[in-house]
DNA sequence: ACTTATATTATAACGATTATAATGTAAGAA
DNA sequence: TTCTTACATTATAATCGTTATAATATAAGT
């Protein structure tokens, strides 16, 4: 199945003109088989060992091609680096504020809330993020927290 | 009533041992009367004219004083700085692609996904944010987009 | 195999944010 | 009020994530 989305990704890839690279295939390979959102050090790091002389800008560079695609989603959050989602079926992202551990939860769309918004903003809606903060077990389970 | 939530901010500083400097409650005040979710760097040149000594470095150091202390909340974006956002009742963000536009709207609390999120996951929850992106009315209206 | 537009690499540059060290000051105590 | 000192501010350097640049390499159509 993760075969499947890996072959469907780079059909869309090439369906608009863009060339498969053995980077870009490892970088989606890694992508659709990881569950940790990786940051773009977290992607440069894992395929240093396939790819000794893999630019860190090509790690860059195919992320946003990719997003552009539509292929991944970039998450920011306030501190550090932004981390890449393979686009999937739509879920959202419960966020552990001690470790920053995030972990896929599903939900009907809140196509409610869209359509309320759009009407009071007059915005045309294209998606909407929900994110959900909290402390995940692990963390709960740890003795004392330093700031 | 913005005198109030100033009067307030101040006094849960104090109550937490945060000395008010004129730069705080400048900052403070600023950040109140603000309707656009405005930058570190929005904030220094704002308050160039009256504190011409200020180094941005104070309004960073603050901002995060003013984030530990609950009073404002910090929005991160793919592409550029934080937009830093008063704490008053709770309300999501309608946010425009094409300008970057943050407008504020609002709608009952989603507690029923906060459940089922804390219930799937085993995490605490503390809160969630929600955005729904799109195209504001003056970027549909213009002609085109380069990219 | 040839061609060429596109991708990759290596590195420098950039911009937002944070750390550092010296100086200044808020606010409680005398 | 003045004194004291821990905390704030300033100025600047450093850091870190990300992007731009220019030279080299290569995917993919001919």
């Amino acid at each position: 199945m993760s075969d499947v989305q890996l072959k469907d990704a780079l059909d869309a890839l090439k369906s608009i003109g863009v060339r498969i690279t053995p980077q870009r295939h490892a970088i989606l390979e890694y992508m659709i088989h990881s569950t940790t959102h990786p940051t773009a050090d977290d992607i440069y790091r894992a395929l240093e060992k396939t790819f000794p002389n893999m630019s860190v800008a090509t790690v860059y560079n195919n992320l946003r091609v990719f997003r552009k695609a539509g292929l991944v989603k970039e998450l920011t959050y306030g501190d550090s680096s932004s981390r890449f989602d393979f686009v999937t079926h739509d879920h959202y992202h419960m966020i552990c504020n001690d470790c920053g551990k995030i972990v896929d939860f599903h939900y009907p769309g809140l196509d409610e809330v869209e359509h309320l918004a759009s009407h009071v903003t007059g915005f045309q809606v294209d998606y909407h993020r929900l994110e959900i903060y909290g402390t995940c077990q692990d963390c709960m389970e740890k003795p004392a927290k330093a700031q």
